[in-house]
DNA sequence: TGGCTTTTTGAAAGCGCTTGCAGAAAATAT
DNA sequence: ATATTTTCTGCAAGCGCTTTCAAAAAGCCA
């Protein structure tokens, strides 16, 4: 090829065009590519007068290495792909924006996609990052099967937050859903509360069938039978616990507590409280989990349950890093604790 | 360099080391590297038994481009820098998904950054960003001065989402905050209240500024006197509407509706309220701006001025892929209207 | 069937950078 | 002063792909 970028963008992009080569720098300051190659990298010992020259003339020509040509000529990327379910869920976003700065001051460059919980979506955008040669992935609550995972992972290091899944080169950040729940649900228990309805998310989701299981499990450790009546399926959205909500209540299921899967459902549910007049937490005590900043602004703010999930992100940034440079990363697994609010109240006596 | 790719990782990833190229495609389907790059980008005709062959080799091979090689080729990276304040924020957020599946359909690559409102740190990302050699850059309420992002324009298209700034190679998407502000204060006017007082962002965001601008039109055009003491800081958070709204209420102004800059603050002054047993609407109504989605399940739902931010989304990835493309992109301004919910009541008689 | 035009194909250069190798220069030793 | 190390530097190959140019093949008409 002798011209590269078509005429259109010659026209509009002027200095684009006419950027400077490293071939250039080397010419202006009077030396060979591979001593400025080196003087850049810091690849070799240079001669101090010659690196001033080639920092000049770095200067003078405005150079900025082309990407793609390191990258051809090192054979690596630095980029690490990154799969959410949607760019801006509160709650992963977080974990997203701990991971982009851990990952930059690791010199490595994230690669956002979101999956949005469509498997088709999640596969699709995979591909698309392999094929931009991303040397290592981390995906958040992804949907894929674990055969598929397992097979990638002989191709790329994976790092997995929010599921458990054992190879050589997966890290994996259990978000410990089920003890999370089963914590949460004890707390009401603690409470005096014996009939606690449940908002569950989409069986689809690992995590709703985990909580789901923690709060089975907290009512089987004091002996509260598990009621289905007392369960109603939301769709992890405000709108979602607002009918979800709704139903328990036209159901005339008595409940003196409830316990939503996630904060945007308990969200939704606190105002089906308030539209039929009830109040939390005299009537109902509201539980929700994920702390989001928001449940501290809700009226009343509320009860959630809290895992570091900055830090979450931050493991899972520098555990892909590990992977990809042939460490070992070391586990761990968020701490949890509840965060305590005016949306719930003991009803012992 | 004969050697690609450094012994740990190649021990790692065994299937990345040996991928296929091009050339092993050309050599096992028995023709030249030309024609198969021709029959993978389409670019000349090819008799239909080579394509077939081809085809198989490819599959065979598991052969994937290489997105450096072909960057480095063709001189084009596809790809375009989207600069947010923050990966999660719930508003923007919404744009910058709008932004995703747009470029994507048009077959480039969104590279996302936050800027974290730290001019240092949108600076950085930028050049990051350039560095990546990326074809077209949206702002997203960035704190850029105009003249460096004049500057900036004369080498890279530029989008710019709230903000105007008029120049050959940008488009602008204006927020048009400064008529919406005064849509929303005069809808509280229209509703007989003359004490208004008003939550204000931070000064060092235009977004801010407009916004009060607006309200104080509004105000004037009514003959409504502005009054400082009705005018209260936060910072766009939830929390800073909180401690905003409880200055007002400290002071003893009076005022019978409060107009919050965002919605963030809006929720966090309708719990300052509920602290101070103050209902709403019935004792202050409150309008909030942006709309989010969790405007209609606060308690009471919050009024809130609503802009299809999608939209504006969606005509900033045009808008970059047209400048990138040579086009002109059409001027748009995106639609804006009240979100009437419960938070706002009528005070006449 | 020969001469012409049109299509299809391959050889080879080049995109901008890194790096192994070996020669040149400087430093140290004899 | 010469031989021996130890730096420093340049040459040139190569990363994997695109694309120009020209040759080869195919199609057309007389």
């Amino acid at each position: 090829m002798r011209n590269n970028s078509p005429k259109n963008f010659q026209s509009i992009n002027e200095n684009v065009s006419k950027k400077a080569t490293l071939d250039d720098v080397a010419a202006l300051a009077g030396v060979s590519p591979s001593t400025v190659s080196r003087i850049l990298n810091g690849t070799a010992r240079v001669n101090e007068s010659k690196v001033r020259e080639v920092n000049a003339a770095i200067s003078k020509l405005q150079y900025v290495p082309n990407p793609a040509a390191r990258l051809l000529a090192r054979g690596r990327s630095m980029n690490v792909g990154v799969i959410t379910q949607s760019l801006n869920s509160p709650y992963y976003g977080e974990a997203a924006l701990a991971i982009e700065s851990v990952l930059l001051s690791l010199d490595y460059s994230p690669l956002f996609v979101s999956g949005h919980w469509r498997l088709q979506d999640q596969r699709k955008c995979m591909n698309r990052l392999l094929t931009q040669k991303v040397e290592g992935l981390i995906l958040i609550t992804s949907s894929i099967p674990d055969e598929e995972l397992l097979k990638l992972s002989t191709s790329v290091p994976l790092v997995l937050i929010g599921r458990s899944l054992e190879a050589e080169n997966i890290y994996c950040l259990d978000n410990d859903n089920v003890p999370a729940a089963r914590l949460a649900t004890e707390y009401l228990i603690g409470q005096g509360h014996r009939k606690i309805a449940f908002i569950t998310g989409p069986s689809t989701h690992i995590d709703a069938n985990q909580r789901l299981e923690g709060y089975k499990l907290a009512l089987a450790a004091k002996k509260i039978t598990f009621s289905k009546s007392l369960l109603s399926t939301g769709d992890y959205t405000e709108a979602g616990g607002y009918s979800a909500m709704n139903q328990l209540i036209d159901s005339k299921t008595e409940f003196t507590a409830c316990f939503a899967a996630n904060d945007e459902m308990a969200f939704g549910a606190m105002l089906a409280l308030y539209r039929h007049g009830l109040r939390v937490p005299q009537d109902i005590s509201i539980m929700g989990f994920d702390d989001l900043h928001a449940c501290s602004f809700t009226i009343p703010p509320l009860t959630s349950l809290h895992r570091s999930i900055e830090e979450v992100g931050e493991h899972a940034a520098r555990g892909i890093v590990d992977l990809i440079e042939g460490r070992k990363p070391v586990s761990w697994t968020p701490t949890v604790r509840l965060s305590i609010r005016e949306s719930t109240q003991s009803r012992l006596e």
